[in-house]
RNA sequence: GGGAGUGUAGCGAAGUCUGGCUAAACGCGACGGACUGUAACUCCGUUCCUUCGGGUUCGUAGGUUCGAAUCCUACCGCUCCCA
């Protein structure tokens, strides 16, 4: 199977502007490839991961994969369908940049892989350069096609967005004259930028030019939601605001409709091997094979090997449900991805306690909790709103474990 | 600058003409529970705060009234049309 082939098979494949190209482009020369990501956060998401994936594949296809941090564009902003946007600061960007940089080099190694920042080019461009050399090449008429902006004439479009396409179509030239790279990978909402990309190429450099692109399709659960989000959160790339237990426990609990797309679409697995998944889990959905098979690959491949283990190590605690004769040590090994809280050593009321850890949101909110049996402390069920809570009950007196709901732990930890 | 709209709980959206029955319909989301396979579906409950007596809300500030999300005035924001 082709690169191209294979990605089919995995539904993540939208649009390719050609197709035979691509491919005859491929086999004759080692082409690189890019995906850009703009500083708008300090840690990328799972949204983020899709292209990436796909770039993986096509690293692993035999091509070199090379990724803009978008110093510069981000500087700009990509316009969204509805809004503009604000104004990253420039201290801001940096420190997004940075986060940014080192998860990207951790999850592409620094072998055949180029990371590069579009800021070295587009930082220096001057006006009158940018309008000479570039300006002359878009017509407003084609800009203005474009589905974002079309989207945007009615709301309203600040000039600084609208340009955003121009500097785009910039990062891509750059990489194909400098790092012999012909092909944008990216989002389906990247395909009006990515064509801007390849129609500058194509006007500096002469319509034999080869450059191509292709996108990828907008990944929605069975339910038709957007894809990447628990309990509206996102779900970062960054262990410090997703633990990997949590990035592992969202993986593990996709359902059996959602499960194959995933494994296609998020793991290096083979046609085969994720065939023998799809035989098993079918057979037998409550073993919940695939899922497990999904939620190690995808954690192994953002956050290592040694991730993994840690997550099943805790996940396997968690679950048994018996936590009330762990020691103090292992309370502190197994629980250290969970969310945790500072606590006082005095005994406190249930009720002020779970409002004081930020566990709940109002005394309202901890009074229903308690009473629908939905709290429980070290394993065991309170459903008594005068408890008190007595750190020195368990773990040497260390930790207090709360578990809410059916699934969510919290650590309280004595100061 | 002229004209027409619009601003309600996390979001969407009723209620405004015909003031009290409105802490404010309904939908979504979120949270909890039952079921289960740490799934999906379904079902049930909760969703401003509370010392459970009550308190504070419907862009903001005033006013009318026994009583205002609902009427009046000013201001602010947003949208559209004309110039």
């Amino acid at each position: 199977m082709n690169f191209i082939e294979d990605l089919k098979w995995r539904g993540a494949l939208n649009q390719v502007t050609d197709e035979a190209g691509l491919l005859e482009a491929m086999s004759n020369d080692k082409i690189g490839a890019y995906v850009g990501t703009d500083p708008t956060a300090p840690s990328l998401h799972l949204g983020h991961l899709i292209p990436f994936m796909v770039l993986k594949r096509f690293q692993n296809a035999g091509g070199k994969a090379v990724i803009i941090i978008g110093g510069g564009t981000g500087a700009i902003g990509d316009p969204r369908p509805t809004t503009e946007r604000k104004l990253l600061s420039p201290e801001q960007l940096a420190a997004n940049e940075q986060g940014i940089t080192a998860q990207v080099t951790k999850l592409f190694g620094t072998g055949d892989t180029q990371i590069v920042n579009n800021n070295d080019w587009l930082g220096k461009l001057t006006l009158t350069d940018f309008l000479r050399d570039y300006g002359k090449l878009f017509s407003i008429n084609v800009m203005l096609k474009k589905d974002v902006v079309a989207s945007r004439l009615e709301t309203g479009i600040s000039f600084t967005e609208f340009t955003y396409q121009i500097l785009q179509g910039i990062d891509f030239h750059e990489l194909w004259r400098r790092h012999n790279v012909q092909l944008q990978i990216g989002g389906s909402d990247q395909w009006g930028n990515i064509t801007s990309g390849i129609d500058l190429i194509h006007a500096i450099e002469g319509n034999e030019a080869k450059a191509f692109g292709l996108t990828i399709p907008l990944m929605t659960d069975a339910t038709g939601k957007k894809f990447g989000k628990s309990e509206g959160n996102a779900i970062w790339l960054d262990a410090e605001k997703t633990s990997p237990y949590t990035f592992y426990q969202f993986w593990y609990n996709q359902s059996d409709a959602d499960v194959v797309k995933y494994l296609k679409y998020f793991t290096f697995l083979s046609v085969d091997e994720i065939n023998e998944l799809e035989k098993v889990s079918q057979e037998n959905p409550g073993a919940r094979e695939a899922q497990r098979r999904l939620a190690q690959e995808v954690t192994k491949f953002v956050h290592g090997q040694a991730a993994v283990e840690e997550a099943e190590r805790l996940s396997a605690a968690l679950f048994s449900g018996d936590v009330a004769d762990l020691s103090a040590d292992e309370i502190a090994d197994a629980f250290g991805g969970v969310p945790s809280f500072e606590i006082e050593q005095a005994p406190k009321n249930i009720v002020d306690f779970l409002v004081d850890g930020q566990i709940e949101s109002s005394k309202r909110q901890a009074r229903e909790d308690v009473t629908n049996g939905a709290i429980r402390i070290n394993g065991e069920q309170i459903k008594d709103l005068e408890a008190v809570i007595d750190p020195a009950s368990h773990y040497d007196g260390q930790f207090v474990l709360v578990r809410r709901g059916k699934k969510k732990y919290f650590l309280g930890k004595v100061q």
